[in-house]
DNA sequence: AATAAATAGAGAAAATAATATCGATATATA
DNA sequence: TATATATCGATATTATTTTCTCTATTTATT
């Protein structure tokens, strides 16, 4: 209902309105150019980038617009300007505190993303219903009993909450976040959560991931039914963003 | 760059374009009609399904319409018919087998999913380099070698792979599935693969939606920042379909 | 039987996002 | 120094997706 989302830096300065699509590509220009800085470069171009990411590179001029860094004609952009502007832009400066409820497999798996991180996410508790295994450590993180975690987040200002439980009880735990005071959800069960204004839920749903990867192989089997030739890099138009 | 795709029915006859957010709300649909079923519902309208997923009825009436059922006026769709169409649909049933590569927690949570196999998806084994892993059962799945995989994928005409190793061995991983006739590469490392063109690669990238989810938030906390009416269904905004 | 209300269906319009074009500019090269 | 070239920046175009509007239809109600 609402694509496009206003958009304030955390520092509270810059606001700006940047399109969902732009914002879940910044993250692959962040990982591209830490590479290349690895790598010992110092500038970087929307073509560079675009090849690799296989995007159109005035897409991402566009997207780095967004971002508001500037770049030389003929040169391209500072590397590591890009980066800490970046950085700057998505917030992963400064550590937000995060619960996860649910400690299965899914769960867990979130759990060990030490990744997460890097990107301004730290999981700092998980929670679950199941006496077994509460008391657990699961990558280093306590599972305590549920009914705390309203309290605690309230507490703690906790503002995400990762749900990881079957979909059953997905809502039950989400209004126990928003009672918790929980103002952003990341829910991977597969339902669609009800939650008041207030709060944002963003859906990780892999059954319509599925769905559309199913439906794109279809597509592709009978398009191209034998076409085998092995090209390693051929800038794969089938490699979409999500 | 190819936002839209070519759609053929997994039954070959029904030839029709269908836009991919389209594509990924079916599930939604699916999931929704399923439930009024089980509450004995006999028809339903789009309104009914545009008020629980928080989406405008002209929408679901136009994606209903790509999957060519059609409805009554002033009573609606008769629901276990647009159940069954959704499923020839979206292919949910004839069964694709699947292989997973990296036994780790990420893959061990989708083994665990069994809920694919009603998604037309059947993980049938898993593979790892890891020797202490191989030979494992994971929820009931063989962890076999990887230098099996391309060899087994080809004689067991495997279409779909499922990468959950670390970034840096994924790239390797998506070459040996393409070198198993592998179609389409379900790819949960954060990284952007490279495939040939007949390949398709589905990247669900878990750190491109946290950027969103982060944004989304920082957003939401700087427009309303004290609004805490704790009203339970709202038919909230912020739930976006991914 | 007539009327009202809800809803599908079709097409138009608006919003959104992606791509193409073109001029300006900075560097490399002849 | 002059010229060619790559690249940014801005604008325009196109494509895609969503939303709106209006009509026709079917059932319930009076």
């Amino acid at each position: 209902m609402n694509p496009k989302i206003q958009l304030i830096s955390p520092d509270g300065t810059s606001l700006k309105i940047v399109p969902e699509p732009t914002l879940k590509r910044l993250p692959l220009y962040h990982r591209f150019l830490k590479e290349w800085q690895t790598a010992g470069r110092e500038t970087v171009s929307c073509t560079d980038i675009g090849l690799d990411l296989d995007l159109d590179p005035t897409q991402v001029r566009k997207d780095l617009e967004s971002v508001g860094v500037v770049g030389r004609p003929r040169i391209g952009y500072a590397l590591t300007n890009v980066i800490v502007e970046l950085e700057r832009f998505l917030g992963w400066n400064n550590i937000n505190d995060a619960f996860l409820v649910g400690a299965g497999s899914m769960g867990s798996a979130l759990l060990g993303y030490r990744k997460f991180e890097q990107c301004g996410l730290k999981i700092v508790t998980a929670f679950d219903l199941d006496p077994s295994k509460i008391g657990m450590k699961i990558h280093g993180k306590h599972v305590l009993p549920l009914e705390k975690m309203p309290d605690l987040a309230r507490r703690m200002h906790i503002l995400i909450g990762i749900i990881t439980v079957p979909a059953a009880e997905a809502q039950a735990v989400a209004d126990l976040m928003v009672e918790g005071g929980i103002r952003a959800i990341w829910n991977f069960a597969p339902i669609r959560l009800h939650v008041p204004e207030h709060v944002i839920a963003h859906n990780e749903d892999l059954y319509c991931s599925l769905a559309a990867l199913s439906q794109k192989l279809f597509a592709n089997l009978q398009i191209k039914p034998q076409e085998t030739s092995a090209k390693a890099r051929p800038a794969s138009t089938a490699a979409l963003v999500n």
